[in-house]
DNA sequence: GTAAATATTGTTGTATACAAACAAGCGTGC
DNA sequence: GCACGCTTGTTTGTATACAACAATATTTAC
């Protein structure tokens, strides 16, 4: 697949058909944390669900000690929120961090054009179109989790092209926020605009209209912002036990 | 008995600054973080400098478990580097990552310049003011320690005006970053001229000259990365024990 | 029957114990 | 004399035990 992952940012790509490689005694915790990771970011399981450490060490097979440090590690990326001692639960933000984030990316992401204009190749353009239309496929095949990472994946593969760890990082950040924002914000509706938008995105870099290819990121992170429903929080906690059973469908013992 | 390394092993819980019998119960999580934290921002350790978990422990009458956590924390800030299985030290940063900082540095806090400008009060500009002069005051009374520090804070100040958390936080990175990058290639001489700088700052803000404060910012960020000498990194790493007596008692930002 | 107080259960925070891995020191063999 | 392997010691990784706290259920008083 994706020959270039930019940064060394964990690969999200393991949840939908899990290409079974013989990972059992690997490095039980970077794969813990992404499986939780995934889960919350491609909303299979629901803001504010309850992550009590017991259940997630036996779902996992490991002791809590491990569990505890991914739910740190998680805490740490804002996916889940851990009150002093009543535990961890998948984060639920509030409309003012929505919006900061929001407002966060549009300065990151359109502060930055000029940089990935200028170091922007064929070849980089190439590969977008592709994901571009990987994730126009997605969508037409109403697969809407696959294309929500697809449309974070772009903005994460565009800013790559300046190669600074510091800001993949920020950006990897803001855009799993932007997913559980989605999550409890987000409505049902015309989010399948955003394909088209990232292939004009694409022509304007192309004629080198860099002006405007920074004008269009504000509106377009505005236009995705402005499709929330900040009224409307459908929170539906399910049992996260069962999930992380479709997860990684092998139990080990 | 032939004498081992010096600075290593279980005689380093000889601290003065828990001499105290009572304070052990409270201060159990964060007040190790932040001294630790500072401690390395502030130079206090160099870069490099192990941090074995055993003696940290009993520097800080706690056990490996909330050390462990801590060290993690700052792992993830960037200021410690811990290699799967030998152990946790003061992160070194490469050239490399050092011009990826101030990079990032330099587009969010360019970026961030109209922003500011634009939510700026009077009340901001008369305590940025008073800011600078305390850093004036610690440049002329030769305690470069808090200058940097100062220094610091007033950048932090400055994007803290928008009152966007995402941005501080990540600002407030970078900048821990970017003191351990002192540390390593810091020259020795010619940063005193950062404090007349940012009075320069504040006089474009009141003259709302958004643009020249933006130039101004890109200035100022290339030139504190030009004063750095990236051939010459001075480690010298010293015993931590005797450091963290003199930092608890008072607490960082 | 309701409400307050108490008991019980369950979950998290911290410490400690044990096992595995790395590093180094020592000795033997060539 | 040098190199290789064994052994010892130190340090990290993981699991488990125990204690403190929160939440809930139950009992009792009015």
């Amino acid at each position: 697949m994706s020959d270039k992952q930019a940064g060394r940012g964990r690969s999200v790509s393991k949840l939908p058909a899990s290409g079974d490689e013989e990972s059992q005694v690997r490095s039980q915790d970077g794969d813990i944390y992404t499986s939780i990771y995934t889960a919350i970011v491609e909303h299979y399981i629901a803001p504010g669900t309850k992550l009590p450490e017991d259940a997630l060490a036996d779902s996992f097979h490991v002791s809590r000690t491990i569990i505890r440090k991914v739910l740190s590690n998680l805490a740490h990326d804002g996916l889940v929120t851990s009150a002093p001692k009543r535990g961890a639960r998948v984060a639920q933000p509030t409309v003012e961090e929505a919006k900061e984030v929001f407002e966060a990316r549009r300065i990151l992401e359109v502060a930055t054009i000029p940089l990935i204009a200028d170091m922007m190749t064929e070849r980089d353009i190439k590969r977008l179109r592709k994901q571009v239309q990987e994730q126009k496929k997605a969508e037409l095949a109403q697969d809407p989790r696959r294309a929500i990472r697809l449309s974070g994946q772009f903005h994460k593969a565009l800013i790559a092209i300046i190669g600074n760890t510091r800001l993949n990082e920020f950006l990897r950040n803001l855009i799993s926020r932007s997913s559980l924002i989605i999550a409890v914000y987000g409505s049902t509706k015309g989010d399948t605009r955003s394909c088209q938008d990232h292939d004009n995105l694409l022509d304007l870099f192309e004629a080198n209209k860099t002006d405007e290819c920074a004008r269009w990121m504000e509106d377009h992170l505005r236009d995705v912002e402005a499709t929330l429903d900040f009224g409307t929080n459908t929170v539906e906690a399910l049992d996260f036990a069962q999930v992380f059973g479709e997860i990684q469908a092998r139990g080990a013992d």
